[in-house]
This record gives C-alpha cells, structure tokens and sequence, in this order.
DNA sequence: AAGTTGTACGAACGATCGTACAATTAGTTT
DNA sequence: AAACTAATTGTACGATCGTTCGTACAACTT
C-alpha cells in the first residue's frame, strides 16, 4: 500500500522538522510568535541553531509552519472529534465542548495557541498577521455553518457564533492568567443556557 | 493654591516621562510590552536611548510603568465616564457602552491596550504578569460590583460578569485583527438581549 | 566503488537588545 | 558668580537576535 520510496535521510529530517514544531508551538503559546527564538529553540531540543534554521529558511517561515502545526493538532482535537456527531445541535455541543476541553487539558502549555497568537498579532501587519487572520475566519465560520445545521432555530447563526466564541476565549484568558479553573464553568454555564434560548421552541 | 515648589528640571523631566510612557502604551497595545524596545522608543521620540533608560532604571519598570499609566487612560475614558450616572442599570449600560468606544475609536491604536497584554502575559511568570493580572481582577470586580447595584437582577453577577465581558472582548479582537466593524454591533446586540434578559420581570 | 543528494553542524556576520557609567547641559540654590 | 542638583547624553559592554557560509557525514543512485 504506502510503497511509496523512502528516502532515510528525508525521513529523518522530516522527523526532526516535526519535533522543532511542536516543541514551537507550544513556547508561542506561552511567549508569543516573536517571543519564539530560533537560539533558545535549538538549545531545548539540543540541536544546532543553523539546523533549526535550515528547516525553515527564515523566522517568518518558522512562524508560519508553526502556525500550521498548531491548527493541524487544533484540528485533531476539536475539529475531527465534533465531526463524528451528524450535523445539529449534537454536533455544536460537541464541537463547543472540545474546545474547552482542548483548552482546559492545555493541549499547549500557555492554553489555546490561537487565542495567543490571535492576539499578538491582530495590529500588526505581513504575512503572519493575514495566516492567523485566516485561520480565525475559518473557525469562525466553522461555528456558524454548524449552528446554521441546527434545525428551527430562534436566533442568527452569525450572532450566536458571535457569542459562543466569546465565551470560550474568556474561559482560555480567564483561567490561564488568574488560575482559575472556575472560568471554564462559567463558559459551560454559559453556553447551556444560550443554546437553551436559541433551541427552544417558540 | 498650587504653592508647591516647582523645579523646571523636575517638571521638564515628569513630561519627558509622560510622553515616554504615553508612546509606550501605543506601541505595546500593537507589539506588546516585550516587543516594546528602549531603542526604538528613543528613536521615535528623538531622544537618547539612555534618557528613556534613566527613567526607568530597567526594562521591567518600564513596562510595569506603562501598564499603570494604561490604567490610567483607562479609567479616565471608561470608568469615570461610567461614575456619573448613579448606581444600577443606567451606569452599567454607561460602562459597558464606554468599553466598546473605547476600543472602537482605537485610544490605543492596537485596541484595548489590557487585552493586548492580558494575552501576552497570561501564561508567564513575574511581576509584569502579576500587574497584568491584577488589573484584570480589577476590571472583572468593577463590572461585578456595578451589577450588583442593579436592583431586582434576574442573574448571578458573577456570571453575567464573565458573559458580558466575554461580548467586549471579542468585539475588540473581532474588529482589530478582521478590520470589522460590525463586530461592535455584534456586542452590544449582545450586551442588549443579556441586560434585557438580567432585567426582566418574572 | 564512485558520485550525488540531503541533513546537520560550527563558526562567524552585522544588528539590536538591555544595561552601565562618566560627561554634559540646564535649572536652582547659595 | 560659584556650587550644587536633576535630566539628558555619548560611549561602551556583553548577550542574543536572525542569517550566511563552508564543511562533515550518512544515505541513496549509478
């Protein structure tokens, strides 16, 4: 089946470009894209820093694979497991509910990579900037389109995703800066009764 | 009245300091407090670097300075306006109201300046994220508290503290990173139905 | 076996970072 | 006018930043 030709030195390249990665992703979570140095990098993996370097070409590229390993591991965790319920109300709680948890277990260290990343680099400008843009509007719309799923519903899709969002990214900030797992309560608390308005029948 | 002893040296250096700091909330609300740079900062106000230094004596008080004088613009813009009407319903609505032009007329041209730095040191170590936290806190039991002067509410104030901040929040994010504007209709239709909902007679 | 390719390395580059300190300028006190 | 003080400056430092380059070595091709 995978007959596909391996080569052992791109294999173990590939490997290592993986390691770099994540190891990435989770520092930017907690330090930010540009808190991320490609030095302090190397030395935790204990690899060379032109190794580190060759991998991406430039600190800008590194920043963008990194941004795509995090959405990539994002997806697995939230994205996939919410798309096992069909398509209704099933689904947004499921897919509501995987974010919290992604968040709450700290998948990255510093809690939700893109909330991090979202908010280091909303102001700013260049390619990074338009990547994480895209990557919100997706999940945006993610939100919305499985909401527009849910029959005979009360409210407007955009409004509620709006809202719902909302309450998950101010559990993310809540409970990482005032350590206060309580947060995550609320936002569940929060989310109930919203989706309890917008599902009951007139 | 104001009999006290002026130094025009002193004087002449507190403005040094205020523009200096006013600069530097600018500049972090867009990069952040880390991406903040003693060098740049003297090279945007045309002085020496080691005059910006002097005020400050390390780049930790730097920040830590910047945040208050933050809190500052802050409370001049949101809370005190928010302090006129009496307590209840009227200066809740004023408050909140207040956020939303703050961030919307972009006082810092990053947008809120605390949600910038809120996110950027939430999952670190140190008395910069202590200050940050400790303002946040603040905030969070100013809304509280101004809710729990509404009478005859419907709500746990803690709980529409957390949903209603959640609205501003997202909102500021929204339009600053997606450069949509909508995003403020989209909270305070949302801060609407949440205060019609908290007020309504049983 | 010889030649080619791909990954990783070490050393060095110029730029910028935060910080230190002595010299200078401007304003106050005697 | 001289002595003093506070704000500001210039110069220099070690560290770290992103980046470049030539090299070493393992793995693949011929």
């Amino acid at each position: 089946m995978d007959d596909v030709k391996v080569d052992g030195r791109v294999e173990r390249g590939e490997q290592t470009r993986r390691q770099i990665l994540l190891r990435a992703a989770e520092i930017a979570s907690v330090e930010g894209l540009e808190g991320l140095s490609i030095g302090r990098l190397a030395t935790e993996l204990e690899v060379s820093k032109s190794g580190v370097f060759a991998h991406f070409g430039s600190k800008e590229e590194l920043q963008l694979a990194t941004i795509r390993a995090a959405a990539k591991i994002f997806a697995t965790r939230v994205v996939e497991p919410a798309s096992t319920a069909p398509p209704g109300l099933a689904r947004l709680e499921l897919l509501l509910a995987g974010w919290l948890e992604y968040s709450e277990r700290r998948t990255f260290p510093g809690g939700c990579f893109f909330y991090a990343v979202q908010a280091e680099f909303d102001a700013r400008h260049g390619r990074v900037r338009d990547t994480v843009a895209e990557y919100g509007r997706r999940w945006n719309d993610l939100v919305r389109t499985t909401i527009e799923d849910v029959p005979d519903l009360a409210v407007d899709p955009a409004q509620l995703a709006f809202e719902l969002i909302a309450f998950l990214e101010m559990a993310n900030v809540q409970s990482v800066l005032h350590d206060d797992p309580d947060a995550y309560t609320r936002a569940r608390t929060a989310v109930r009764s919203a989706l309890e308005r917008a599902t009951r029948r007139p």
